[in-house]
DNA sequence: AAACAGATCTACT
DNA sequence: GTAGATCTGTTTT
């Protein structure tokens, strides 16, 4: 039976609904949470324009050049933290979002971690679900086979009638390709928003 | 030291 | 369904 790292050093547009009802938790001080994941995009470093990796090795983005199974966090908006599970071979730079899932453990502790909602609103969206978890910057390049967040792949694999796809979200480049991954019909699934285009700051 | 970019969210209707 | 907030971490000079 393959092992975790095994099945992440994958092509990424095999492991993406590979990791579909997989379960990701975060032990802490506090608790612990754990979300099965109910939606993921495909991102492929430099062979797609659409990745943070598709224009080489930052400080910031370093960690998905690296082998896989480690975790690729981000901070956004000023205010937000998304995560990605680096696979592919090492140097690909190849990663998956955690888009959303549903909370399986620790219930109340993601409620007092989120405004309040209902709670299939959880970790409904890549930021949602980051903050339901507790995790942000501390935690970017962890390795996943070690903790305090760990993964476990889903025993089945979703049978491919249970899986949906469509353009990624909120990206205004490579918009076509159709590399989200959901589970049909799962009420945790975010909802579809094309890129918004804001205005840029005045220069004067 | 300064400018930029933003793989979103919440609130509001 | 949609507008607007948000403001820091990152990159570049």
């Amino acid at each position: 039976v393959p092992g975790l790292a095994d099945v992440l050093r994958g092509p990424v547009l095999e492991v993406a609904p590979r990791l579909l009802g997989s379960v990701l938790t975060h032990r802490t001080d506090q608790g612990a949470v754990a979300v099965r994941l109910t939606e993921v995009e495909a991102y492929d470093g430099g062979q797609d324009p659409g990745s943070h990796a598709f224009r080489g090795s930052t400080r910031r983005n370093q960690v998905m050049f690296g082998p896989a199974g480690h975790a690729y966090v981000y901070f956004t908006y000023g205010m937000h933290h998304c995560m990605n599970i680096v696979c592919g071979s090492e140097g690909r730079a190849s990663a998956v979002l955690l888009r959303a899932g549903e909370v399986v453990e620790g219930l109340d502790l993601a409620r007092v971690r989120r405004t309040s909602g209902p709670d299939r609103d959880l970790a409904r969206g890549p930021a949602r679900l980051c903050r339901a978890l507790g995790v942000d910057l501390a935690h970017n390049g962890l390795d996943l086979s070690e903790g305090p967040l760990t993964l476990d792949l889903a025993t089945d694999t979703p049978p491919p009638e249970q899986i949906s796809t469509g353009p990624r979200v909120g990206l205004r480049l490579a918009a076509d390709r159709p590399w989200r991954f959901w589970l049909t019909g799962e009420p945790t699934v975010s909802v579809y928003r094309p890129a918004t285009t804001r205005p840029r700051k005045r220069t004067g």
